[in-house]
DNA sequence: GGCGCTTACGAAAACGTTTACGCTAATCAT
DNA sequence: ATGATTAGCGTAAACGTTTTCGTAAGCGCC
């Protein structure tokens, strides 16, 4: 293994003391516009990672506390993907992300340097809690006036819902996450924003809810479809409920996408099917998350960012046969 | 936050050396079996743990990786649990785990001082690269000539299938995991000797194969049984499975337990139901893979241990209605 | 021109552990 | 008895960072 560079040789290459090249690089007071740039630059040019044993050892309790919201399933692919991207993301920055224990309305029982709150609430009361107590911290969401990152959701439930337009559906129904779940919420908010645009109604018996779960989302269509209900596409708000989703229309003796046009949400990888869905860019959500929390540690004013979606057609999805 | 105590005060208290704590304390040779012992102690009473990032910054990669098999879901409420059990177990040894990318065999990627194996799979080539390696590794599943440690899954596999027995049932139907994974061969095996022990046949037919998912248990049960299959009794060898299970079964119209009865297998906490299952024990599992790591780093002849498992009779197993 | 004050920076201590090295005393072979 | 070996232990350097303290230079001000 290659031996990282340290801050004793950025400080060589910049002609200053490790000193100096400490507070440079964690915008700390007491060094010169001039220098600060430079060491910047030395910096970036020889890629240079902080040691976090070493920071650790030094004081500084190198730990982003990581906060799962009350009730949200942690174990799924999504939230497993963006762990992975965090982590990564927050290791580049000399942080380390931990989950933390909470309380059961998700209050942090450990003290942290800074937290990441994830599955974000409505009415979230880790939000007011943390902001009292004036401890910096990012929510993978939106919420006004505090940081905040969020993949752009609502462009993703209309991008789905259009692309099912464009292929010539008019009846295309829903299969959502917890609608007090803010993801679960905007991606039927593009879906209906979507169905607006085209001048079509909205009718809520085309929304399922699946409750972001694979068997709730099978169990939702199967049963909906056998009681009469009918559709020749369907959304589901997750890669995870599109599965199961799939599964039923399989088992009711439909073929996708012949019959029943299918776009899931999410873009999991090593999926073993090809489907249609609206692809999330988890690495530069996890790349803002580290962003912004150092923006928040460093006493800025708050401000939040959407991050980008976009659609990726496969095989699942059709032009809408002649009926 | 309090102050850990550090080897130095250990050292203190034992009339020795900080260099000579570090040696008793690691089992590396050059210390007297007399005060080797007198520093365990000290350590044992103080309850010292040591400082990771220290460690670290001395060149000891304080890390093991943690190498899953390939094709099975991590994504799972167990392993969630398994993982937060095992970073507990060897934070106490001053050990962190971190997850290694892996390639398509299963290989490490990256270096770790030690690996813990885990999804132990038939085959394994993991186990003999890194024997070849002398790398030292624990395996959670059972191997022989290799440190492992694996719950008792065939005697809980048999505790399930006897308890439904003692109820009364006969016809006992079992939805099982991946069969080329040991826990589900496992369970299969322990349900089979039950049947054997009671003087029961053997029926394949029986055997639904649910892949440790929700989802597949549920399509498993429902399909087969509008296909004509009865029984009055269903072991699910875990508790997703279970619960993909009891919904079939209710949309089959079925009652549970008065029409059939329901068995799980792990005792996931925060189940919202009252499922009668077998308990795993985790955290001893972890704990015994931390202490089986050490030997194995201490370069001991290899062992195995089994934790053991019990039934815990709830709300879903009941004796057979009269017939 | 002396005084105080600020600013930019270097020197060095500190964090807790591992480990290379050196020393002492005991053991051993001759 | 003497020199060589060895077991047992202490000393101190090293790991990479933060942070306290000291200091020199620059500034305005009387």
């Amino acid at each position: 293994m290659k031996r990282a560079t340290t801050i004793r040789e950025i400080a060589r290459l910049a002609n200053v003391s490790v000193g100096t090249v400490s507070r440079a690089l964690n915008g700390r007071p007491g060094v010169s516009p001039g220098t600060r740039a430079r060491i910047l630059e030395v910096a970036q040019a020889v890629g240079f990672v902080p040691n976090a044993a070493a920071r650790e050892l030094a004081g500084m309790s190198s730990a982003v506390g990581l906060l799962f919201a009350p009730g949200v399933r942690r174990y799924t692919p999504y939230f497993a993907l963006l762990l992975e991207a965090l982590t990564e993301a927050f290791w580049q920055e000399g942080l380390k992300v931990a989950e933390v224990p909470t309380d059961p309305r998700g209050l942090p029982l450990a003290e942290a340097r800074a937290y990441l709150l994830l599955g974000a609430h409505d009415h979230d009361p880790r939000i007011e809690s943390l902001r009292a107590q004036g401890k910096p911290f990012v929510l993978i969401g939106t919420y006004p006036g505090v940081f905040w990152v969020a993949p752009d959701d609502p462009e993703g439930g209309y991008l789905a819902t259009r692309h099912l337009l464009e292929l010539g559906h008019t009846e295309i129904a829903i299969v959502t996450g917890h609608l007090h779940h803010q993801a679960g919420r905007e991606r039927l908010e593009g879906y209906k924003r979507a169905l607006h645009e085209a001048g079509l109604p909205f009718r809520p018996e085309l929304v399922l809810d699946g409750r972001f779960e694979a068997l709730a989302a099978y169990r939702a269509v199967r049963r909906t479809w056998q009681e009469g209900l009918r559709y020749s596409a369907l959304f589901a708000a997750s890669d995870e409920m599109a599965l199961g989703a799939w599964a039923a229309l399989e088992d009711l003796g439909l073929r996708v996408p012949e019959e029943v046009s299918l776009v899931g949400y999410d873009d999991l990888p090593d999926l073993e099917r090809s489907l249609t869905t609206v692809h999330q860019d988890i690495p530069t959500v996890a790349k803002e998350a580290a962003r912004l929390l150092k923006e928040a540690m460093a006493g800025r004013p708050p401000m939040g960012v959407r991050v980008p979606v976009y659609l990726v057609p496969r095989g699942t999805s059709a032009r809408r046969g002649v009926g």
